[in-house]
DNA sequence: AACATCAAATGACTAACAGTCAGTAAATAA
DNA sequence: TTATTTACTGACTGTTAGTCATTTGATGTT
């Protein structure tokens, strides 16, 4: 009797329902200004229901989080496809991210500011250890693509693999990070051409990894 | 009659306690567990007063941000001098971001949570639009390094000195940021040896900048 | 069909905290 | 001494995260 089963799979895509609602509302109000009320009302559940399937609104937040993370995962590895070596798959990761903060803003910005908070929540939450996981993986495929370059001698031989996917990979956030910032009085970006801007990035990391010459 | 100018400055004065103590707090409790209540207490003051001399808890926040920037920027400031051209002033602006990391951590953490911040609490805070301009004027300084060393050739004269200094901003911030996260369930942070990896990555960023060869 | 069992959902309740404001105290001026 | 201005207070309000005793409804049993 596949009751149990059933039951699972509902849980499930309750589960997934109710994160549906919270991007809703945290992506309309903020983060911080987002209730656990309206997304119970979004979702058409009461609050306690809520709490059934996750254990705080920062775990909710966490969840989001995850989503995020494998979107970004996703989009580096199919960036990586058909292109023909190291040097060139670590380039398209950088690409991806680009377009990842592009695409996704929202997601983006919950990635972002999941980075920025406190170490270590994982004790306790689920989601947030999974979410930083998911990290370590993408960091990983990173790493991955850097090693393939120095074998195939796309890239320098003398760079440390682990320290310069991480390196990279914060020279990424770090670059992206910055790009999306305005001004003060004026709310201008502080970008104005952005392709541009990610290009000498490129350009300029590509002085540091590459090998010929 | 001097006593409006006393008044003044003891205002001033009892402005810079309370954040004195909001300081204590909120390191001590973290940001978010910190409530204006235990600030009052430390301060010796009641809750109503702090309201008085800050608009809200996020403007005390945004007032120990500016403390920080400041702390950041002097850090800069010094540790360009005396060095001999632009490219050694750019390189120990990275090397005073690291300084600042290690030494305060806990304003390192401030500003690094203010970065992520939504744009622009700029509107209704003056505290919030202090910390910024403060960023700008750090980023200025680093511009004009920048500038100094396309001048005196010791930095490739074909780099845009905006975009670089923006560039090389997000990439210390980044590359800070990331080398002080931590892997989830051992707790053990990313990377062992900080000074292997901060030197790695000036020796990178060298590769992009560097004028000889 | 009637009843028993169990999981899922509810919403009124509590606790904690940010922010307010009518009232008090203290300093200065008259 | 009295009047006026300024600084401060703390009880109060509103909001929101999180809880839990109770109800609903589905599944299985006789």
């Amino acid at each position: 009797m596949g009751t149990t089963e059933r039951r699972e799979r509902e849980k499930e895509q309750r589960r997934n329902e109710i994160i549906n609602s919270a991007e809703k509302v945290f992506f309309m109000k903020g983060i911080e200004n987002a209730t656990m009320d309206e997304i119970a009302e979004e979702a058409e559940l009461s609050k306690g229901t809520l709490y059934l399937y996750f254990k705080s609104k920062e775990e909710l937040f966490h969840a989001i989080c995850s989503r995020a993370g494998k979107k970004l995962l996703g989009m580096f590895e199919e960036s990586i496809k058909y292109k023909k070596n190291g040097l060139l798959k670590v380039k398209s990761i950088g690409q991806a991210f680009y377009d990842f903060s592009q695409g996704y803003p929202e997601y983006y910005d919950v990635i972002k500011r999941a980075d920025s908070m406190k170490i270590c929540d994982c004790e306790n939450s689920h989601e947030a250890k999974k979410a930083k996981e998911q990290g370590e993986e993408t960091l990983g495929l990173l790493k991955k693509c850097v090693i393939e370059g120095i074998n195939d001698r796309s890239i320098r031989s003398e760079l440390d693999p682990e320290i310069t996917s991480i390196m990279l990979y914060g020279m990424s956030k770090g670059v992206i990070q910055i790009m999306n910032e305005v001004m003060p009085e004026t709310g201008m970006p502080l970008i104005q051409d952005k392709k541009l801007f990610i290009e000498s990035f490129f350009e300029f990391a590509g002085y540091g990894l590459n090998n010929q010459k």
